[in-house]
DNA sequence: GATTTTATGGAATAAAAATTCCAAAATACA
DNA sequence: TGTATTTTGGAATTTTTATTCCATAAAATC
């Protein structure tokens, strides 16, 4: 029988990310006998399918019986093939963002210290803004990109809504589609007046509408008015299933993670988002303008 | 006993890719009974837990039993859990090898040719973003921001001030703040009354003044006469030359970077920023209530 | 307010996957 | 060439994971 404590520290020391195994595994190729090295040349080579097959499907693709691969984790001190494939799924979700990692190290050095001397808790929202911005590549897709440009570029003028935290972004947009020559109107409900101005909009016109939990009702309601008149909708929220979706023509994701049960990190995505909107959208002025 | 031919087309035609899946989710959400729109928006905000964890622990985390997985999976036409998985699994890796074909053709872009480049140009701005919350981190000194945090917390009131691109910053710190009780105003300069508005300012106040190129003189001057009253200031500037720094207490240094010759990509950075202060005043405000 | 229908949780069961163990094969060594 | 040692494959077993089924709760319908 193995003993406890030994296997236990075994597998934490070896809980090393997928890059220092990989590493190690080239080192001691040369000392495996013919069938480890085997297993280790298609491990290598076939990371992925390492990460997420059963141990049946990997041996048959890998010409070997399973228990082969058994004592090839066991070769490099895991408990099993189980425990050494999770460090083929950690490597395969950090190609993805690898800072995932760190913001877990963080957070785990947040709870040891709660109440001691101020941790960098600056580095902390920057991982969490950084993951955000990660997410974004995923989270916005080209065409819908490219079609809320268009739609901007061919309406009359732009009408910007947004209430509360999410009144940032529309205002910022407001400013930088101005500053592009774009006529745009930011509907800011001063006064209490939303509704009302939100009158002015005719049919050429496209409304930019900004919501994030909680969804403000006077948003939503404009948007729905603007729909019946036959104004484009463009919609900025955090998930497929957000309220303001039934009533846009086009709209972009920005998706929220928080942090400390502490919303806002979406907030360097959505501005990333912005900005780039702006900047395809003033090209693209710019190129109907020349021709 | 299943009828095997049904059960195959049946899979096979379900066998679509992963965004379709999620569409098809996506739509049918409206129809589908609590437990089974809560498990949806679980699988849709966490595909990766989805696609790596067993059924027993994304029950646990998506707070439902595990037949509640399975009855989800064969709502959507699966066989079961493990057939649905497959697709999050598969969604998982494609987005892995789009990411990394985006990278690349991104990387070998910018090599060829700095002045041709082509959409899309989110990838940039996100880039820009990255760098910028990466350079957030030598730029802000712990010490500043600490006395930052004790300034706000000391100061009876806190008036925000910010013109222009700056002024959705100044939006956003005084919605965070009233939030967290904080007494706080936001010198808006609504209807050009900002000078007005600064009279209100007493003894034992804080101005937090956010001011970017081209400084706002409007700004500028409101600091001045707050300096002359004895208030507090804290300024959130781009660098150590700015005039804003002529009356400031304490400051804030975001630099910024521009992309195209495009400014704004201070944002990420601006919000991280502003996120953390928040939050680090929030325990502050707490362990002085609670002591 | 009673009755039918639908939704839900969880224990029992089935299925699948991983691991162990041992006999046989290959290799090394005398 | 025979013996000891290592390596290997695969059947048997154990463990883990997924699925089914049923009793109960909630909702809808009458």
């Amino acid at each position: 029988m193995v003993n406890y404590t030994e296997a236990f520290s075994n597998e934490s020391r070896l809980m090393e990310n997928f890059d220092q195994l990989q590493k190690r595994m080239r080192l001691e190729y040369p000392d495996l006998s013919p069938r480890l090295q085997h297993l280790l040349s298609f491990a290598i080579s076939h990371p992925q399918e390492m990460a997420l097959e059963t141990i049946s499907e990997i041996a048959q693709k890998a010409q070997a019986p399973p228990s082969s691969l058994v004592r090839f984790a066991k070769h490099f001190g895991f408990q099993g093939f189980s425990s050494m494939q999770k460090v083929f799924r950690s490597g395969l979700v950090s190609s993805i963002s690898n800072y995932r990692q760190r913001t877990r190290d963080l957070e785990k050095r947040l709870a040891e210290n709660q109440k001691g001397i101020t941790p960098p808790y600056l580095d902390y929202f920057i991982e969490g803004g950084i993951e955000s911005l990660n997410n974004l590549r995923q989270s916005v897709n080209e065409s819908d990109l490219k079609k809320v440009v268009e739609l901007l570029a061919e309406s009359k003028t732009v009408y910007l809504v947004a209430q509360r935290r999410s009144f940032p972004v529309a205002f910022y947009l407001h400013y930088a589609l101005s500053h592009l020559g774009k006529p745009a109107q930011l509907l800011d409900s001063l006064g209490g007046m939303l509704s009302e101005q939100g009158k002015v909009m005719k049919e050429g016109d496209a409304l930019f509408a900004v919501s994030f939990p909680p969804y403000a009702p006077e948003v939503l309601n404009l948007v729905k008015e603007a729909s019946l008149e036959n104004i484009k909708i463009i919609g900025l929220t955090d998930s497929p299933l957000s309220p303001l979706l039934n009533h846009t023509d086009v709209h972009l994701e920005v998706h929220e993670k928080d942090r400390f049960g502490f919303r806002g990190l979406s907030f360097p995505a959505m501005y990333c988002l912005a900005l780039c909107l702006v900047f395809e959208l003033g090209r693209l002025m710019d190129h109907q303008n020349g021709s």
